[in-house]
Formats: C-alpha cells, sequence, structure tokens
DNA sequence: TACATATGCAATTTATATATTACATTCATT
DNA sequence: AATGAATGTAATATATAAATTGCATATGTA
C-alpha cells in the first residue's frame, strides 16, 4: 500500500505532527501511512488530501504495486 | 459519506452479491457502504473501484458534502 | 398464490485502525 | 559534544470496520 502522502507532505513543508494536527489524528498515525504499510479509512484519506491540497487519486490510486 | 458506488454497480448490472464476492467482502458491507453511513478502509475501496473500473476519486472524491 | 431473487436491517462477534504512552535514533545547530 | 526538533518504533488500550447469522420486505415471475 504504498502512497504519495510522504513526498507531499515534505514538498510542502510540513512536519508529521502538523500534518496530524491538521487532519485530527496523532503523528504515529501519520509516520505509519507513510510507511505504507497500514490500510487507513476513507474519512482519513480525504482528509489528508485535503490538507494536502491533492485528490484521493493523486495520493492513493496506482502509486505502485496493489 | 456520500459516495457512487451503487448508482455505478447498478450501471454494471451487478448486484450487491456479485460486487460483494467479485471485491472478497459480504453483502452486507456493501450495502452499508453504498447507504453511506459506513467509513470503509482504503484498502476496500480501492478494490470496489477496480471491480467497477474506475478510479478513487470518480466513486469517493466529492460527490457531495464532506 | 406461491416461489425465488435482491435488498434492508439488526444483534453479536471478530479483526484491525487509531490512540496513548514511552523511548530510541537521526540530524541540524550551537 | 550537547541540545532540541523530527522521526521511527513498540506495547497496550480503545474505537470501529467488517463478518456472521438471521429475519423482514419488496419485486418479479411461474
Amino acid at each position: 500500500m504504498k502512497n504519495n502522502v510522504k513526498i507531499t507532505r515534505i514538498k510542502r513543508s510540513m512536519t508529521q505532527e502538523q500534518l496530524a494536527r491538521k487532519v485530527g489524528v496523532t503523528r504515529q498515525t501519520i509516520g505509519l501511512i507513510e510507511k505504507g504499510e497500514y490500510n487507513p479509512t476513507l474519512l482519513l484519506c480525504i482528509s489528508i488530501a485535503k490538507a494536502l491540497d491533492k485528490t484521493l487519486d493523486e495520493l492513493f490510486w496506482e502509486v505502485e504495486d496493489e
């Protein structure tokens, strides 16, 4: 479950902590999602996408394998 | 959490049961997701999208409110 | 009418996403 | 080298996605 969260967050000059707070989850949750060994819920994916000004597809669609 | 699963499934002439089987979940899970009062995981959303030949955005992105 | 198919829905159980707490590591800066 | 900020990671607890079972309802059709 690879995704583009980490690279996009860094481009936005945000820390995991900042993204987590904006999205309303803990830093650890963001870290695990970025690591790709996690299966977040749809609402969380949508929140992350909006926080990073991206769409679901841009962050989570056919990033690799799957 | 509205989405376009139901309308797309019907266009494809599939039953909830058929979609559920193709995706590997139960009919009830599909029913609840279509009803929109459910928060499926990303992997399930991706499976549903592929089963219906759509992308995440087409099924789950800014369908309404949010 | 009677029967089959598709769907809605509710209760309970199970699996897992997420929170919480805590500590280790990396890296930049002083 | 020492300090602090950012991140990795692990154990346990809690919330909730999803499974399971079962029954009700609607609708088409023989």
